[in-house]
RNA sequence: GCCGGCGUGGCUCAAUGGUAGAGCAACAGUUUUGUAAACUGUAGGUUACGGGUUCGAUUCCUGUCGCCGGCUCCA
């Protein structure tokens, strides 16, 4: 980034920073009661968190934006104070701003290392400064607690606009009163505030759950029940489609795996062992059996797979062992954060699990690495990648010692270090077993989540006591390494739909080929079917448009459909055996004629290379 | 789960304290079509579900379910 880039950003960053506190000052005049959480600057914009007596509601967006308007027009500076911490808890306290005393009691108690990133910026005290004293900044008659930096004044914000009101706990704990955070976004200009909504309206148009209709991939049904998707024949086509290409670049370039088959539900005592009945007991499905047992709907592969493993002695000469599995977990997520194919309770995996020798951890990660890799370029997907590690301030989210998490790590590291990528800390973001290479997918509105996954495991090895006999005859210890490259089908499924906007490459397009006979005559209908026959043959998958309609129509509704070819069958093509494949928008250049063979030669191909693009 | 919002035919949307209406899709008929929407007609709704207020509820209140935006959680 140059220094001129560097300046404008953290132009934007004060301009929306600023907004917060001007929205906090129409918010202060409006509705006097109001108590204040902190507001700080987010992607694209601002948010604050508010206590108000009475609910703020979309209808009040209105109100706080215009008078935000008036505050803006009245153009007051933003002047910064200093104040003692005590003479700040009282200045605060008495005007009735018990969160901000809050923050104020809390940074008395434990100085700045405890309080977060976000926290310190509200908190008014630099990294590492001393914490007796804060800062201040007032504008016109709101006065808040603030690191800064502002824009000198509240006439050089921008263009904003208020986006919604929603609900947030104080301090991000679920345990404490939950207020009310209302979101904005501001821009330099009116202009890219304009672009930005424009944006979020070609976003809606992407919206995989509005596709997925649309498409008819999948459904949801209200008998069946939140987060549990029935897939159709169309969707099931590419889930399909797209685990035998997971599966065929494991056996590739990802050392080779053997499939293995699981039951769906187990004892509890399996979990238990794992650690995972303790740690995720309230997200299992548990069934009662007839007998009084309690066993539980799998809600992972690994500790299945370990009992493959562990069933019997295995040499250092076999290792490592992959085991490949394609298969639903389920997890009772709560209903609030059920979302499309996002977050679902039954997850189709596809998972591995490979059973190593400390010594090959770094060779099997950078395979797994290199599948997954291979499997998003064909895609043109980028996965920003995240070092998920565990938090040692927090050791009881996690199994094994504090020693061997150092350990596991370091080698982690090193996989990831040797791959010369960017990648983010994920500090406090392991699995409780152990630290994972977690590569990170962003939604049609920019929401980010975890898509595939590489996780080194050294508890489940140490839980169920997986060993290998070594060169000197001794039983080692070994460990596990988990690895799905889509991550989940599902959210694989929400990166493909989003990317393509629904116009899916023709290895996955679950129609490859639409003919529309020109008209509905014998002659005309019974060389269509000829054609279709010879196509389906070919293992292309081709539709007919039969209906008694124009050819406008048809080829209106294939391209809706996003068919990737459509050919219109009319007598010139019966009688000269040749077609003129119409490329759906996008998906290439070609406009000519070939003859049939040629034509279906050519679709094969781009099938076989998986082509993004059309190779006519 | 929590806070806020929403729930009208398959889809997109309209209307109202007085027994719901359009377009697309579906179906039927006419047309027999040459590269993004031919014409006419028919059918389709216990207005998510249950309870209440009311002479009367789809509309108001309430409960349940589901969805949306966040929060929390995410093996």
């Amino acid at each position: 980034m140059s220094n001129h880039e560097e300046e404008q950003e953290q132009q934007l960053y004060a301009m929306r920073h600023s907004l917060a506190h001007i929205m906090a000052t129409a918010i202060q005049e409006l509705y006097p009661e109001v108590k204040f959480g902190i507001g700080p600057v987010v992607e694209h914009g601002f948010y604050y968190d508010v206590d108000a007596p009475n609910p703020i509601t979309v209808e009040d967006l209105a109100k706080i934006e215009h008078k935000m308007h008036e505050i803006v027009k009245a153009d007051f500076a933003f002047e910064r104070a200093s104040m003692q911490l005590d003479e700040a808890v009282k200045y605060f306290g008495n005007k009735g701003q018990t969160y901000k005393v809050d923050l104020l009691n809390d940074l008395k108690k434990h100085g700045t290392t405890v309080a977060k990133d976000i926290d310190r910026s509200q908190l008014g005290v630099g990294e590492g400064a001393k914490v007796d004293e804060i800062t201040t900044y007032t504008d016109g008659p709101f006065t808040d607690l603030c690191r800064g930096p502002h824009v000198e004044s509240t006439g050089k914000v921008g263009a904003f606009k208020l986006m919604r009101v929603s609900g947030a706990y104080w301090r991000g704990n679920e345990k404490n009163a939950q207020l009310q955070r209302i979101y904005g976004v501001g821009f330099t200009t009116k202009a890219e505030l304009n672009q930005h909504l424009e944006l979020l309206r070609e976003a809606e148009k992407r919206d995989h759950r509005k596709l997925g209709k649309e498409l008819d991939l999948f459904v949801f049904s209200d008998l069946v029940g939140g987060g549990l998707p029935l897939y159709t024949p169309k969707g099931t086509l590419i889930r399909e489609e797209l685990n035998r290409y997971v599966q065929e670049l494991r056996q590739t370039i990802g050392g080779g795996f053997q499939a293995v088959t699981i039951p769906h539900i187990t004892k509890k005592d399996l979990y238990e062992k794992s650690g995972h009945w303790k740690k995720f007991s309230d997200g299992l499905f548990k069934i009662e059996t007839r007998e009084g047992h309690t066993f539980a709907m799998k809600p992972m592969n690994c500790p299945h797979h370990t009992q493959i493993y562990a069933s019997q002695p295995r040499s250092y000469r076999d290792l490592p062992i992959r085991y490949r599995e394609t298969t639903m977990v389920y997890r009772d997520e709560q209903s609030g954060e059920l979302s499309g194919l996002t977050r679902v309770r039954s997850i189709t995996q596809d998972d591995a699990h490979v059973f190593a020798r400390a010594n090959q951890v770094e060779g099997e990660i950078d395979r797994l690495w290199n599948v997954i890799e291979k499997f998003n370029e064909t895609f043109g997907i980028k996965l920003k990648v995240r070092f998920s590690r565990h938090d040692p301030e927090n050791m009881e989210a996690y199994s094994g010692s504090e020693e061997n998490w150092q350990q596991a790590e370091a080698q982690m590291k090193a996989a990831i270090e040797k791959k010369g990528v960017e990648y983010t800390d994920g500090l406090g973001e392991a699995a409780f077993y152990g630290p994972k290479v977690d590569f990170m997918a962003r939604d049609a509105f920019g929401r980010e989540f975890q898509a595939a996954t590489i996780q080194l495991d050294f508890n489940q090895p140490e839980g169920f006591d997986l060993t290998c006999t070594n060169e000197s005859g001794e039983r080692e210890r070994i460990v596990m390494m988990h690895c799905a490259v889509m991550g989940s089908l599902e959210r694989f499924m929400v990166q493909l739909i989003e990317n393509t906007a629904g116009a899916f490459p023709t290895w996955l397009a679950p129609e490859q080929v639409r003919l529309a006979p020109i008209n509905e005559t014998d002659a005309i209908l019974d060389y269509t079917e000829e054609l279709r026959i010879e196509f389906e043959t070919k293992g292309i998958r081709v539709g007919v448009d039969s209906a008694p309609e124009s050819v406008g129509k048809k080829i209106r509704a294939a391209g809706l459909a996003k068919v990737p070819y459509t050919l219109v069958i009319g007598d010139k093509e019966r009688e000269s055996g040749i077609v003129s494949p119409r490329l759906r928008t996008g998906h290439g250049e070609f406009d000519g004629s070939l003859s049939v063979d040629e034509f279906a030669a050519a679709v094969q191909r781009e099938v076989a290379q998986r082509s993004q693009k059309s190779t006519l």
